[in-house]
DNA sequence: TATGAATGAGCTTTCATTCAT
DNA sequence: GATGAATGAAAGCTCATTCAT
């Protein structure tokens, strides 16, 4: 097995990311299976052995491009609410973090739904997306411990899971599948929801 | 293009069956596109010509076997808590709630996983997930109807999504993913979740 | 993995004979790697998909083929001296052998030179013509055991051996590589190297 | 295109060699197929273009190659006997001659494995063996001329490449394809059966 | 009504070779 | 002289579906 390109010259730098874009372009409005690599290739104005010469296969492609698109998602939702890290942490806090949430999903609803339906049945999917949960649980529980006095929740490490459970299938559904209801509400009674469940009866409550 | 086989005798009615059941299990053995319709009918015993007689494609199958699955699924949820529709519910009715769906997801895990993989990318099914959702928020929607003097929740409807999007989350993920926290725990952090977020302040809290 | 279709029906067999023939004449004509599998079932007449319901894939139609050639080339050598398996075998028995091996080499030379070819790279050819060659070498040995008593070699296993490779490469290398000498001369020198080597010195030579 | 770079220099040279042997280890190790010319730039720590500065192509590689192979293999037989081309070949010589024959086949019996199986289906290859096999035939030949007066065979010529098959056949069987034979004996046999063809009953016998 | 033979579009990947830098 | 990025033809195989028997 020939070692891949390891890109030196600037062109190569180019071709690689004109590859990257024509299939994110094309995976999102055509499917991943519904786009095979010839049509990659034609989109990226490249050969065909150009493809094979940055990337060892389609799936290496779709792993590379999964795991650029989930850093976008998470800075997407972590960046505007660096500051709440602090034991602050109060009802607004946590509505800007699900409104960040729900606009992270909005980035390119297509290419995250179409690689989340494959995470069920392709373990390396699988396993680039659980990176990235435990990043976030992660944060989440750290967002609780640092509010730990304030809390009320005894067990914050399954808080965490849950919290970003339900945060995660509300988004999901409401980008991916749409609802006959308006974002908005759902935001207000997930914010409402985990407010009390984390906070009710605390000072700040 | 021959009219499909209405099953009206006996012996159609169990072709249809046997083919169904061969399929239910390869798909969850060896996943829905690792089985091809040829290893459908041997596991079945029939003519591959039968089975283009008794359904119209692999994805009218499927479609098929997806609803049925749906209706056991949603009866092994609601039958057990029939009772809770009453303006009664409290904490135990909410965990006991909770814990059907847990179940629920362990009927047949596998088939489950391989067919909501597809939701995102296949509109059929999604559209028959899409009729599960439904009744079952609608489900909750009049459980909060039944019990509205002694909520706090001001949009019921929204609620509904909400909850219904985080308990099927958490049951989905610890079910197909996993998780390094026990189930119980998850249900707890959610009960108590729902329970606050639902009840917290009313007479009966 | 979906099982080979068994003929059974009539149509079935006729097909499956159709692709043999048509991969015999185009190997012998176009080089076995010269050769693709399109070609093939253009040829015959049938679809690609038929090819493959017959042949696990190309190699396994390759094999078959052999198997059945060199059948057709071991009784082309042993059939017409069937009789000289009896303790009286002379000159005149071991020259008729010599001929019909180069005759069974005419049988289908092109054939034979390709597959010959592949032997020494590819471990499954090189099993079906070892496989051959210990029926041929075995059938020296018990004529060569059968004349026991007037032989002057003292080691019949190795001479079987060097007799037989003696033979099958002067007639290999008169049949595919050609000659400046007639094949007749190489016969003559043969067969006499071979007596002498076996029975000079004894009664009936 | 650019007219072959004719080594000239030291370097030139010296790159040019790498590349020959880096393809012979890899072609012995890998099969000649089995190696495609990045790897053989890679193990040679030279580009690819330099590749095919220093090589049409690389076919004319491997004839290359082949001929410096062939070479070596050709002294290493013909070496060890040059005295015997005077008339007083005996049963030794003709021992001493055939154990060069085996020897030589072990110099690299995977390189010569791999090019002779291409010979029946390349005929580029296989003039360069008939090239070979010409200057071996010729040989032998020659040694039976010198020492016609004590001979008995009546056509030299055709005896010439009788033996020169047989033998050739004995060794390329023999490290090829092994036996369950030990090559002494075989060795032995065919001593045997090459001295008493040609010189059975002569002076020296 | 049942059978299973036949169909063929469709897709991924390899690798020898060229040529701009 | 040397580099290595780019090329693109070529080929094996799968599988849902049809339809003659």
């Amino acid at each position: 097995m020939t070692a891949l390109r390891t890109p030196k010259q600037q062109r190569s730098i180019q071709t690689r990311k004109r590859i990257m874009d024509a299939a994110f372009h094309l995976y999102a409005k055509k499917g991943i299976h519904g786009t095979n690599s010839k049509e990659i290739v034609e989109k990226a104005g490249v050969a065909i052995g150009s493809f094979y010469s940055y990337f060892k296969n389609k799936k290496t492609l779709l792993l590379e491009m999964l795991e650029d698109y989930l850093d976008r998602h998470y800075l997407a939702i972590w960046k505007p609410v660096e500051d709440i890290t602090i034991n602050e942490m109060g009802r607004d806090d946590i509505k800007v973090l699900i409104e960040s949430v729900f606009a992270a999903y909005d980035i390119s609803p297509e290419f995250h739904r179409q690689t989340h339906a494959l995470r069920y049945s392709d373990p390396d999917i699988n396993r680039v997306y659980e990176r990235e949960r435990n990043r976030e649980v992660t944060q989440i529980r750290s967002l609780l411990e640092s509010n730990k006095s304030r809390m009320r929740v005894t067990d914050p490490e399954a808080a965490a899971v849950v919290i970003h459970n339900a945060v995660e299938n509300v988004a999901h559904t409401a980008t991916f599948i749409g609802s006959q209801i308006e974002k908005q509400r759902l935001i207000d009674q997930l914010s409402d929801m985990i407010f009390i469940f984390l906070l009710h009866g605390s000072r700040s409550a």
